[in-house]
DNA sequence: ATACAAAATGTAAACCATTACATTATTGTT
DNA sequence: AACAATAATGTAATGGTTTACATTTTGTAT
């Protein structure tokens, strides 16, 4: 059942009923009822493939995610699904698991049009996935989130730097001295920026920056709890602990709950990421939160834009927000 | 730049390319070579728009959900994924918000061919959308999963019933008689079956039912706070908390907490669905664990037999385990 | 009533890949 | 060497929609 079948049974031509589904301009109201009886009675349903094979547009768009299981990534998606839905886009999702070659093969179906263009979220890649997203981006529209790839494609984040000059600042402005940074082992910009941060509040404040403070997690729990316990064993005195997720702050909160130490007394513990968790525990754990829904909103409508060959900014940079909670006496 | 431009190059027919493309029997090895060869250098892609309309299939699969931002969808999502992925599949996630508008617009995207069929999570449907499910399930592959709303559909997931029931009776077993209920307001078959597990294991076990001992919430934290807090205010003694969620329990616990109740001295509390919290908190909460990604993965894989035309079950029932720990003392 | 412009509708090509059927090439048999 | 049988390739139709262009209808002015 297709269009010619609504064409005959509204005794009209093909083109008629094209117009009519596309409300589009001079077709007299009388026709259009005739048009949309034949539909309804029919219960017509235009085939999708056949009207993106003929406009060349699929109106969807993929979400590339490392993983689904992590609310700040869902949260995000969030986003960008409803404003998708705004604009009448579909949301196709693929998830890595941090496999370049899955991301890769991802990418590789908007070559066939499987979509009209595609989110980066989160996506870490190294020098030669690096060269070919660049060339991908050059003949389809891509927009990077939260993680930044390469600069010639369009960006949207909080300043990751700013954010954790901000903790950092705000622990020292609280009393705190000898933070401990509890930083991921990857080389994504924004853990690199955030240690920037980390270092230049440190240094603006008077503090000499002290590698023995830092160790380095997954953005898990468990590691984090061993990476903490470990360090406590040598002894060394701290006031403070800074993560780059709140995972990781819960490891260490832990860690140190377990070795005695009384929080936020002894040693305040600062997240990063405002997770569930941070209202629920005990203590409440200070965090930084971002809006999630807002970036992916702004992600799909830079994207929209680019689809659209409307103007778009190369850099959305998006607010933050300190939480203090009972983790920290601030 | 289409399969035509491939043949031209190679300098063989369209119908060749074709095979090759689909590695169809019947085509040399040296005119393969050829084929490959003006692939490769045309750097050409096929068109899946062209192929969609041709062969009348999508390989593409919705998933429609109310919230992704909720770990225990978003794990039953990667196990769809991954199995997905797999069969050659691709996955639309849509997002409905508890709106059953957006629900059926999602589903009359079925009938226009955007997918080859769907998985309905966790969805709740009333009188008149249950109907009109039922109906498109007639023509179009549809499996419901974590949540029953027709028994035409088949159906993937735990039993409620007896991972409830046992952990009543995990409960009184361990000497606790007054069990505080957590349900929640609303008409899925879970809550229901659940809410019989929870009545059959006491009256198995000789102790009456009380109904001034359930509450309802809403699955989050904060409801389930103020209804515990609430509730204890009527001074009605208890000794153990049995909660449909996670959230709720920590609701319930943290409420305790703050009338003075040690947990698990006083009051043993259980929650429902293992969320990452669980094992972070302090005291850990013990729950019950379902393996999200079989769920998912089952639920694929019927959904696949129904679409190729294979036998599927109608009811696939998958495994559960109770987890103890802090928050009980069993 | 006539001429003409504007509005409404129709015709047919185009988008791209797959495949039934037709044709040509190859291999093996006698 | 001739022929049959089989393998390999080619031709052309098909799927459903949109749209440039052609044609018809309607409306307006004279």
């Amino acid at each position: 059942m297709n269009i010619s079948d609504v064409a005959k049974k509204a005794g009209v031509s093909v083109a008629t009923v094209s117009r009519v589904l596309n409300n589009s301009s001079s077709v007299t109201q009388k026709t259009v009822k005739k048009v949309q009886d034949a539909i309804d009675t029919l219960n017509y349903k235009p085939n999708i493939a056949g009207r993106n094979l003929r406009i060349n547009k699929t109106n969807n768009i993929l979400v590339i995610v490392n993983s689904l299981v992590n609310t700040f990534f869902s949260k995000l998606i969030k986003g960008i699904e409803d404003t998708a839905f705004e604009k009448g886009y579909n949301v196709l999702i693929c998830t890595t698991d941090n496999s370049p070659e899955k991301m890769m093969h991802y990418l590789d179906l908007l070559g066939k049009k499987l979509a009209d263009g595609a989110i980066l979220l989160g996506i870490e890649a190294d020098g030669a996935n690096k060269a070919r997203i660049r060339k991908i981006s050059e003949s389809v529209p891509l927009v990077q989130c939260s993680e930044r790839i390469d600069d010639s494609i369009p960006y949207i984040a909080i300043n990751s730097f700013k954010a954790m000059y901000d903790v950092t600042d705000a622990l020292i402005k609280s009393g705190r001295k000898r933070i401990l940074y509890i930083s991921a082992d990857n080389s994504l910009f924004s853990t690199e920026q955030r240690f920037d941060g980390y270092k230049t509040a440190l240094s603006d404040n008077g503090i000499k920056f002290d590698s023995k403070l830092v160790i380095y997690g997954n953005y898990g729990y468990r590691t984090a709890l061993q990476i903490t316990d470990n360090f406590l064993k040598k002894k060394i005195k701290i006031d403070a602990v800074a993560a780059v997720g709140d995972r990781m702050a819960y490891g260490a909160l832990n860690a140190l709950k377990n070795n005695g130490f009384k929080i936020p007394e002894d040693i305040s513990v600062f997240g990063f990421d405002n997770i569930d968790l941070c209202h629920m525990s005990s203590p409440t754990l200070s965090s930084v939160n971002q809006n999630q829904q807002i970036i992916g909103s702004k992600a799909m409508e830079t994207l929209f834009a680019m689809i659209n060959d409307e103007p778009y900014e190369m850099e959305t940079i998006t607010d933050y927000e300190l939480i203090f909670r009972e983790s920290t006496n601030i």
